[in-house]
DNA sequence: CTCAGTGTTCAGTG
DNA sequence: TCACTGAACACTGA
């Protein structure tokens, strides 16, 4: 369930679990392809007795500061989660979702890390496109470095926003999912963000008028601050949000709008063509 | 059984 | 050269 709203609670929960502990138990998958050219036994000696000093976040990827480097880098790729628990009873989850209490340790588990409280966090992740890596300084080297503005934190004044799109001739959808332009917006808020700013998700990005593109912008920091404040919790989403219905076999909204799925830049893009010019 | 999917990468194209 | 597209990746659940 993983894009940014999603990532950004997973940090939270990891926050609460393993900052200013220590790491007493490391287990993890032999699984070359999700521990990306990290042998078990380099991520063992890398993590085991280490204190957890911070938890970051820049689009859908996260990270843990540790007292030595290297650090420890994930992306949940498609299916990827994190889960925790604090007591050996209580069971947390990262989406916050209250539910009959999950079986542990969670199925697809990849990583797990116990803490010297007692403390467990388990980076699970079916469909494996998630990347668990080790980086001396992540910001600086691949694949973060790589990464445009983060979404939420990073998004630029207007006039610099405008200018950006300006400089792409790609289907603007496809502009809004490029982690180097955006980092953290996947495909439901770029259809989200293109629905409430009323623009059609092929229009090539350099052909927005300014406003369309202050549009899209204001509607890309309201979708993702609502989101984030909402918990990432879909359930909890406004009604009026295309979110509910994007996948609705009716293809309308509750206001009778008709729905069109249109493939995209690879992906499937759900909108409103009432709505959306 | 088949296919789409809240993602990323990389080879191929124009 | 650069920007862009689409297939591949790997697996589950509808």
């Amino acid at each position: 369930m993983p894009e940014l709203p999603e990532v950004d609670m997973a940090r939270i929960a990891a926050r609460r679990v393993a900052v200013g502990r220590r790491i007493t138990g490391v287990w993890c998958a032999d699984d070359p392809i999700v521990f990306e050219g990290v042998a078990p036994a380099r991520l063992r000696r890398a993590l085991l007795g280490r204190r957890v000093r911070a938890v970051r976040r820049h689009g859908k990827h996260f990270w843990f500061e540790l007292d030595r480097r290297p650090w420890l880098c994930l992306h949940f790729g498609m299916t990827g989660g994190l889960h925790t628990t604090r007591a050996p009873s209580v069971k947390l989850v990262s989406s916050g979702r209250q539910g009959p209490a999950e079986a542990w340790p969670p199925r697809f588990a990849r990583l797990r890390l116990t803490f010297d409280d007692g403390g467990e966090l388990v980076i699970a992740d079916a469909r494996r496109l998630g990347r668990i890596r080790l980086r001396d300084d992540p910001r600086r080297e691949p694949p973060i470095s790589l990464l445009g503005f983060d979404a939420l934190w990073e998004l630029p004044p207007s006039p610099r926003f405008v200018e950006l799109l300006r400089e792409r001739s790609a289907p603007v959808k496809a502009v809004l999912l490029d982690q180097s332009f955006a980092a953290g917006v996947g495909n439901w808020i770029a259809d989200e963000v293109l629905y409430q700013a009323g623009i059609d998700p092929r229009r090539r990005a350099r052909s927005l008028s300014a406003g369309e593109a202050r549009r899209l912008r204001a509607a890309l920091r309201s979708v993702l601050t609502t989101a984030v404040r909402l918990r990432a919790d879909g359930d909890r989403f406004p009604r009026t949000w295309l979110f509910h219905h994007r996948w609705d076999r009716d293809a309308s909204t509750p206001r009778g709008e008709k729905i069109r799925r249109t493939t995209i830049a690879g992906r499937t893009a759900a909108w409103v063509p009432s709505v959306q010019r």
